[in-house]
DNA sequence: CAGCAGATTGACT
DNA sequence: GTCAATCTGCTGC
């Protein structure tokens, strides 16, 4: 498991692609269901015209970002979707990291039973809300420790840096010239990827 | 308090 | 390709 000064380092863009390749685990009920993180996005704080905390907003939403590094940040888009989060840098710093993909590793039946799916395809877990709801997670989560039902874990998987590509987030058009911000990561090749499908 | 847009997805033309 | 689903929070009456 990640330690929690893995989370609390200042530098949000590198925490992003240092994400790429670990081991996104959640264990609920159902079982065990896990993945390796392929797709980030950095949200880099108050000055981040993409970011929920722009300008230093603090709704009951936002609140879980100003959480020291190491918490679950989720919350509900488009009043549907549950999108999950890892917050990171120190208390009142408002980093965080949206992850939008994973590749499945473990607990595939019960991904697939969620997903109400029968084959596995990427669109099991490629994509920010599909993802959240092949692992069970929703908006109750947010403000969880990574460290109990919801973890990530360093499973010696090597990402090597030429197979790392960036670019720009998405649905951010909003946020004028930030949205132009190359803080979109993600493996490339890799099918499960939600967009791009590594270029 | 009404209207609108959003870090999306899946069903349908 | 188009569009509805439906909660949070911002803007303006």
């Amino acid at each position: 498991m990640l330690p929690e000064d893995f989370y609390t380092r200042k530098h949000v863009v590198q925490i992003a692609k240092d994400l790429l390749g670990k081991v996104l685990v959640t264990d609920f009920e159902e079982g065990r269901t896990s993945g390796i993180i392929v797709e980030t996005e950095a949200y880099a704080g108050v000055g981040d015209k993409a970011s929920h905390a722009y300008g230093g907003r603090r709704t009951t939403r936002t609140e879980t970002m100003y959480s020291r590094g190491g918490v679950a940040y989720v919350y509900l888009c488009y009043g549907i979707h549950h999108l999950f989060n890892v917050v990171t840098n120190v208390q009142d710093i408002p980093h965080a990291i949206l992850v939008r993909a994973i590749e499945p590793l473990e607990g595939i039946d019960i991904m697939l039973a969620r997903r109400n799916k029968e084959k596995l395809t990427p669109q099991l877990t490629a994509g920010p809300g599909a993802m959240s709801q092949a692992l069970g997670i929703s908006t109750g989560h947010t403000g969880l420790a990574l460290n109990t039902h919801i973890f990530i874990e360093d499973r010696g998987i090597k990402v090597r840096k030429t197979d790392i590509v960036s670019g720009t987030r998405v649905g951010v058009a909003y946020a004028l010239e930030d949205a132009y911000l190359p803080y979109r990561f993600w493996i490339k090749g890799n099918p499960y990827v939600s967009r791009g499908k590594g270029l």
